[in-house]
DNA sequence: GCACTGGGGGTTTTT
DNA sequence: CCCCCAGTGC
């Protein structure tokens, strides 16, 4: 995160306090407004965490309020730690009281913790991830005859999740949202839904909020116990607030009006997750007489690099508007480079990598960040050939691996007899010989009876409902759990999870298990009882678990982080690269397709958060052809390219331009690329003396890519060849021989002899 | 109950 | 192209 400028223009009035000391003048402003709503517009690397620390350490340094007394809510564990850190370096171990310093949903499923019987919950209820609700969901379409293939549980998912962001209760559906699902079943689905989850004494993430809103809206006495209590509150990342996170805050912050909330219209990314930048756009209706501070002194960026990110989200229409400054000397300038493929885009970055190991930079000052997950694969693929360590932050989740899942399943039946989620889970892992049979008799049972599953099994093991085998394994195991729940009383969670594994059978499981795999998990496996050690109770694991899914990936040695733009926020890199500025990829298809002028410039504001990343330098690339899902595709350069003000780039190419130009400046029978589908490692022998042409002379690239990129695709089609028609026998140094069936611009569709139908650019192939 | 095969689908991600 | 799931066959 951003550091405490060492610099500080304004002279201090008198001696301020530490936590002061190193603060500008609207830094500074934004710490001692402390009464009233405070609404501080923080650009990229402004400072604000340091501004928003400094605020909670002066509140409690003034005495004007108890850690315990003041709501300080963020978004990820990772910034709610950061924080807590840092206040604790202004004010030591008074840090430990602030109980209400956490994310939204931490705070949230603790305040439920003490009030779930309002909504129908226990105290312990279960905190239930993605996957436990799509196999809940999917169980409910089934019984309801919904066919899921065309209502995938995925979407229902994605609807509930959608509606409880927006605040909304099954009752509160109109017309337009039940219609979205299975033909005007949508309320019906998740009015179920909700009734299955109490019955589980179970919510979701989504509940954690909606929940708390309810209670708030229907127990007045509650509510006002909240408001009385917090006599600050602080938000950060505002602009990623959701409706039903705004709606709370609004009624907690209704009595005092000590609201502080901190945010970047432009680096408002999560629309599609439900945020809504317009909170933070009409945060001053909401509170009027608000005091708007604006954090405009970047102290991350060099001025190229932080001109560039500005001038192209000028191209935005919503914004609050900010011009970012800094005091930095001047440094590169932001470099654009084009290049033919993929594959040379990963080599290009290898290459200049290595050049920054050489000048002794640190892999860990360095990231390339990505739209898609796909595109990490090429970097990994090149990296792992030319050794580069490298780490990809995101994709799997620790919390998430199935091995990780199975062993928190055991631990949460043995905490809760009535988890069927987590029961069904591992009432056959490891194999035990229970299959889909038994778990129908049991389920039945189950309902019939109005049991959880568990108890409904040992019931059903007591008949001859079941065959002689699986009645004893049940009994077995239900057994087991009886056993794990007395040696809970006894030992610690860590103990009892060692416990488990090796009696239930698993660690044998994976002994036996001789794939690639097993022995990670096994490792996985060793390293969730590691963690488990610093907690007391086996509740207290749990609740953390299931709110603390993030995985800092143990740091062991200089890596180049690969991960996407989103994940990159809030995170700054002396060395950023940008590979993939392409038209379809960034911006992605999606949102190009849909949503619109907004969707687009949610894509514009990624970028902007993408680019002022960077410390020092930041290189953007993109590529001439692509592979996307198996298939050739000529791409043109991202918009976002044309939109960076020209002289804060330098544009360079390891081509003359885009693949049209190639064509005009040579003839067919040289073939220049030839290089491009040999699969030898250096192909630079390969080029021909017009690729060295081309190095040599430095095509002003800027010029060429705004010619480029402002054809229509149609437009494009006007560059195909002309000497090939459909039917024409043509040979493909991938695919080989095959017949052309279809033609459209320069991508023809062959269907090949051996490798079938395949779509391929036309200069991939020549005649046969 | 388990191994294989074919079809479908495939942004961004936190909690 | 690659992964996941569902359905089929043993």
């Amino acid at each position: 995160m951003t550091e405490i400028p060492a610099t500080d223009s304004a002279p201090p009035a008198d001696v301020p306090p530490p936590y002061a000391a190193r603060l500008n003048t609207p830094q500074r402003e934004a710490v001692l407004t402390t009464e009233g709503p405070v609404l501080m517009l923080a650009g990229a690397g402004t400072g604000k965490t340091a501004a928003l620390t400094a605020r909670l350490a002066h509140l409690i340094a003034m005495r004007l309020a108890w850690p315990s007394e003041i709501l300080c809510v963020t978004f990820t564990n990772k910034a709610a730690r950061e924080m807590r850190e840092r206040v604790g370096r202004h004010i030591g171990d008074a840090v430990e009281g602030m109980p209400w310093l956490g994310t939204f949903h931490s705070v949230c499923a603790k305040m439920l913790r003490r009030h779930a019987e309002l909504v129908g919950l226990q105290s312990n209820y279960t905190i239930i991830d993605t996957d436990d609700q799509l196999r809940l969901l999917k169980a409910l379409i089934q019984d309801n005859d919904i066919d899921d293939k065309r209502w995938p549980a995925r979407q229902l998912a994605g609807l509930i999740d959608g509606w409880k962001n927006r605040g909304l209760n099954p009752a509160d559906l109109d017309a337009v949202d039940n219609e979205s699902y299975a033909n005007g079943r949508g309320q019906q689905m998740y009015g179920l839904y909700q009734q299955r989850l109490k019955a589980l004494n179970a919510c979701d993430f989504g509940d954690l909020m909606l929940h708390m809103l309810n209670i708030f809206r229907q127990h007045r006495d509650v509510l006002e116990h909240y408001q009385k209590r917090f006599k600050y509150i602080l938000v950060d990342e505002y602009q990623d607030t959701n409706a039903v996170q705004y709606l709370w805050l609004r009624l907690l912050a209704q009595e005092r009006k000590n609201i502080c909330v901190v945010g970047d219209d432009d680096q408002s990314i999560y629309s599609w997750r439900g945020a809504e930048v317009a909170n933070i756009l009409r945060f001053e209706k909401d509170f009027p007489g608000a005091k708007v501070v604006k954090l405009e002194q970047n102290y991350r960026s060099t001025p190229q690099i932080l001109a560039a990110a500005s001038g192209l989200i000028t191209a935005n229409s919503q914004r609050l508007g900010k011009t970012l400054w800094t005091e930095l000397e001047h440094g590169e300038k932001v470099r654009v480079i084009g290049v033919w493929d993929g594959p040379e885009e990963a080599r290009r970055v290898g290459e200049e990598i290595e050049r920054l190991e050489r000048e002794g930079a640190s892999l860990d000052k360095v990231a390339i960040l990505v739209r898609a997950q796909y595109q990490t694969r090429e970097f990994e693929d090149r990296f792992i050939q030319i050794g580069i360590n490298y780490r990809i932050i995101g994709g799997f989740r620790f919390y998430e691996r199935a091995e990780i899942r199975d062993a928190l399943a055991y631990l949460r039946v043995i905490a809760q007899p009535a988890d069927d989620l987590a029961f069904e889970r591992i009432y056959n892992q490891p194999k035990r010989g229970l299959g889909s049979k038994t778990l129908e008799k049991m389920y039945q049972h189950a309902r019939r009876t109005q049991m959880p599953l568990a108890a409904a099994s040992l019931d059903l093991a007591e008949t001859d409902e079941l065959p002689a085998r699986a009645r004893n394994t049940l009994v077995g195991l239900l057994q087991q759990f009886v056993h794990w729940r007395e040696l809970a009383e006894e030992t610690t969670p860590a103990e009892l999870m060692r416990a488990v594994l090796a009696e239930s059978g698993y660690d044998d499981m994976l002994a036996a298990d001789r794939s690639a795999e097993s022995a990670g998990r096994a490792e996985n496996l060793s390293e969730l009882a590691r963690a488990m050690e610093e907690y007391a109770t086996l509740g207290d694991f749990l609740e953390h678990v299931s709110l603390i899914m993030d995985n800092d990936a143990r740091d062991d040695g200089e890596k180049v982080t690969i991960m996407t733009m989103h994940a990159a926020k809030g995170l700054e890199f002396d060395h950023v690269f940008l590979p993939g500025w392409e038209e379809g990829v960034f911006p992605s298809q999606r949102s190009l397709d849909e949503g619109g002028l907004a969707s687009l410039e949610e894509e514009r504001r990624l970028a902007y958060v993408a680019i002022t990343r960077a410390r020092r330098r930041c290189t953007i690339l993109h590529a001439a052809n692509r592979r996307i899902y198996g298939q050739w595709t000529s791409s043109i350069p991202s918009r976002f390219v044309e939109e960076l003000p020209e002289e804060t780039i330098t544009s360079e190419t390891t081509m003359t331009g885009g693949a049209s130009l190639w064509r005009a400046n040579w003839s067919e029978n040289e073939d220049p690329f030839a290089h491009v589908s040999s699969s030898r490692p250096d192909r630079s022998s390969a080029r021909g003396p017009g690729w060295q042409r081309a190095l040599e002379t430095g095509y002003d690239m800027k010029q060429l890519v705004v010619k480029e990129s402002r054809r229509s695709a149609a437009s494009f089609a006007a560059s195909a060849r002309t000497d090939i028609a459909i039917g024409a026998r043509v040979f493909h140094d991938k695919f080989g021989y095959g017949e052309v069936t279809g033609q459209e611009g320069n991508k023809l569709t062959i269907s090949f002899e051996k490798a079938g139908e395949k779509r391929v650019i036309d200069s991939f192939v020549t005649l046969a």
